[in-house]
RNA sequence: CGGGGCGUAGCGCAGUUUGGUAGCGCGCUUGGUUCGGGACCAAGAGGUCGCGAGUUCGAAUCUCGCCGCUCCGACCA
């Protein structure tokens, strides 16, 4: 891994040494993201390239964010299921430019049980061919719509560049799948739920994002429309967060998902998918961590606070006893608490430790504390330590988290804005593309060659078009015509 | 898929140029002393040198092939 000379050994007072295992951003961005993942415990590599395990540091964030997401696509009417793992190669190439985007990426599967499959089965990319090929049958009458079904699950598309979280052969994601009887219905569900991303994103893991619309190049593989909410990273990298597509009849087409609508006339429904990824994981360490290590917003912090006691000899029984009862107390309070009563570790190894961790609060405890009844609480995000008395901790930690939440994500928009660049000035776009990155605003005429062309020479691409429209007197950023769209440029992954 | 770097104990590395049967630091185990920002002492455990062929009396070391990780470019949640 990185090179990790000798940094800093704690000096005296909080702030300036870093974390020893973890290589600083400014030296290596993607060094530190490899070794952030990795010290942290948040996967491991598998044997298999882009395949790894999801640690259970990892996995509880996963988890905390499937239990915030799935709540919100249930309140909107939707009902989890569960579709199986292989699809029929035919069914999948049923949709013309479903199979063109997606052949390049997928698995087969050509032999089982020692023989060979007399059709090869591919392992889902996606699911639209496999669930709709379901829904032909399960609808028949304008009644049976809406159909709002979700699945959580794994897909596999094999990938030629791979990172952890952000880009694995190997994914886990939820995927939702509706059937509507009109277009404007089935518009309607595709904004909604990209909405609940948003919602999402921003409330429950701090991460401010640019809704928006895919171009033609960029959307979905068999979509009508794809819509996207984009959050930009810490290397002034775009992040596609999630996407939201409105399929028109496409699939409803080739796969024949007829109903009988109330005029007595068969008609084909329309359908949208949207889904997000445990990329968002990987969206996480990117926009909130540092050069300590992780840090997560409390919502989703698997561990919201740790208490680190200072186990002395004298006092080192009464010193756990009074951690204990305090970690109780603050359970009931319904905090998520973890009390680091491990032996053999001095308390400054687990300061660091934690902290790595991303851990947003941590409670030191010691003899001192004991006389005045007090604990030191000492922010991840800012290092900042305040003295907070026994009998507050209750009522007070639930405000503190929630303040440290709002904290980053106003320091992450604050970021983005300040990292969000505008203008039709092609050169300065190139200049801004090359160096510091970030958004880049810009009207564009709407044609597939500038897009083409700002993207050869720029390597950014159009992570979407906003909603917002171009003023009338505005010009295409590449070309100099007038402007149809307004459109956010960035390098992406 | 093209180009570069790497693969030796859990982690970080030395050893490879000049073949002779593997070593250092951290971590781990046990015991003891410690504990308010990565403690210390002592005794231990741990390696088919990425995988497979080949050359050789003998391969971590030389040759060929493959795999994986990683970085930079073309495609994607």
């Amino acid at each position: 891994m990185g090179q990790q000379g000798q940094r800093t050994p704690a000096g005296k007072g909080a702030g300036k040494e870093f974390v020893k295992e973890i290589t600083p951003q400014a030296e290596d961005y993607s060094q530190w993201y490899i070794d952030v993942v990795l010290k942290t415990e948040l996967m491991d590599y598998a044997p298999v390239k882009g395949c790894m395990a999801i640690r259970p540091y990892g996995f509880a964030i996963w988890e905390k964010m499937q239990e915030l997401l799935d709540r919100r696509i249930k309140e909107t009417g939707h009902q989890n299921a569960y579709f199986p793992l292989f699809i029929p190669q035919e069914l999948l190439e049923k949709e013309a430019a479903h199979v063109e985007g997606f052949a390049p990426e997928v698995a087969l599967v050509t032999k089982g049980g020692g023989e060979t499959l007399a059709e090869p089965l591919v392992v889902r990319p996606t699911s639209e061919a496999i669930i709709c090929d379901f829904y032909s049958r399960w609808i028949q009458s304008w009644r049976d719509l809406p159909l709002l079904i979700n699945q959580w699950c794994n897909v596999v598309r094999w990938e030629k560049v791979t990172r952890p979280f952000l880009r694995t052969s190997e994914f886990l994601w939820q995927e939702g799948h509706t059937c509507h009887r009109t277009e404007e219905e089935a518009e309607e569900e595709t904004l909604k739920m990209l909405g609940v991303y948003q919602d999402f994103l921003e409330t429950e893991m701090a991460i401010p994002v640019i809704p928006g619309r895919k171009s033609e190049r960029e959307k979905f593989a068999g979509a009508l429309r794809t819509y996207t909410v984009e959050a930009l990273m810490r290397d002034g990298r775009a992040l596609q967060a999630g996407t939201s597509h409105n399929l028109g009849q496409h699939f409803a087409r080739v796969f024949e998902i007829t109903f009988l609508d109330r005029d007595d006339e068969l008609k084909h429904v329309w359908q949208t998918s949207w889904g997000v990824s445990t990329r968002l994981i990987g969206a996480l360490i990117t926009v909130h961590g540092d050069d300590r290590g992780l840090v997560l917003p409390p919502r989703i912090a698997p561990i919201q606070a740790v208490i680190v006691p200072i186990l002395t000899k004298k006092a080192g029984e009464e010193v756990l006893a009074a951690a204990r009862r305090l970690a109780g107390e603050l359970r009931s309070a319904g905090i998520r608490i973890h009390l680091d009563d491990r032996e053999g570790y001095s308390p400054g190894w687990k300061f660091n430790e934690w902290e790595m961790k991303g851990v947003p609060l941590r409670l030191e405890l010691g003899p001192r504390d004991l006389q005045s009844e007090q604990v030191i609480a000492v922010r991840r995000d800012s290092g900042s330590k305040e003295p907070l008395p026994w009998a507050e901790l209750p009522g007070k930690l639930p405000a503190l988290l929630e303040e440290l939440q709002g904290d980053l994500y106003r320091r992450a928009q604050r970021y983005q804005q300040e990292h969000t660049r505008s203008g039709a000035d092609y050169d300065e776009f190139l200049r801004v593309m090359e160096r510091e990155r970030g958004f880049f605003v810009a009207p564009w005429c709407g044609r597939e060659e500038c897009e083409l062309k700002a993207k050869e020479e720029s390597k950014a691409t159009i992570r979407c078009i906003a909603f917002e429209r171009p003023e009338e007197d505005e010009r295409c950023l590449v070309c100099g015509e007038k402007a149809a769209e307004k459109v956010y440029l960035a390098r992406a992954y």
